[in-house]
DNA sequence: AGTATATTTGGTAAAATTACCAACCATTGT
DNA sequence: ACAATGGTTGGTAATTTTACCAAATATACT
């Protein structure tokens, strides 16, 4: 692996981190709808305002979201809605996982009854 | 965001963080080519084999790819391809990124001339 | 100017991630 | 059975992430 090839990885790696919160996951998948300010994910979001706060400036630091202020709102807006097509792909992939373990767990069963 | 909700944002959230970092990335990738051994990626990154054979246990986990052992080698497959689609769209986030940054450097220099 | 509302920032403790080494397990070849 | 090769697992230290509280900032309203 080349340094430059090293660099574009870390790159990519830095978007997707960024995305790999449930909280700044749903807000991304909110902000594909319309852009909403932060009072408004606070009532929606069982956390603290600053924690709220903070997650939208890691993914706004990572491109994905800008920031507007509007009077003494800020509200947030999706810069790249391609970024969340992977949902589909995640939701095959849950899928496939659950069937997996359910097969692990028949399994299981079925060695108890020996 | 409700509970059945929140289970799914996880779900989701933990596809990006297997994903999420330039080795595993780097790895998955070159899935998309043909299968790889364990020892084949130890040629190819700058760290220890046990590093890298965690990193592909994150892969399998997270039921991105899978093992297929064959003889003394470990050979892992790609599952499902689709989720490295996300690629092109970052891309475009990391070019983009680039482009502020450096409109962000002019700006400074040119208030540096005041 | 002073208050209320909306948001960000700094500090900090707890939890998670990462990387390496050493030890272990599995398979092949002698 | 023994050595060699390929890979995984356990332990641990360093780093990063996360969440909250408290304090600071910014805007609108009185």
């Amino acid at each position: 692996m080349f340094e430059h090839e090293k660099e574009l990885y870390e790159a990519k790696a830095n978007i997707l981190k960024a995305l790999a919160h449930p909280t700044r996951l749903f807000m991304a998948e909110k902000l594909l709808q319309r852009d909403y300010c932060v009072c408004e994910f606070v009532k929606m979001i069982d956390a603290d305002i600053s924690t709220i706060s903070k997650h939208l400036s890691i993914l706004k630091n990572a491109g994905i979201v800008k920031d507007d202020k509007r009077g003494k709102q800020v509200y947030y807006h999706l810069k790249t809605p391609c970024i969340l097509q992977f949902t589909e792909c995640a939701l095959n992939i849950i899928e496939s996982n659950q069937k997996e373990q359910s097969k692990l767990i028949s399994h299981i069963e079925s060695d108890m009854e020996d």
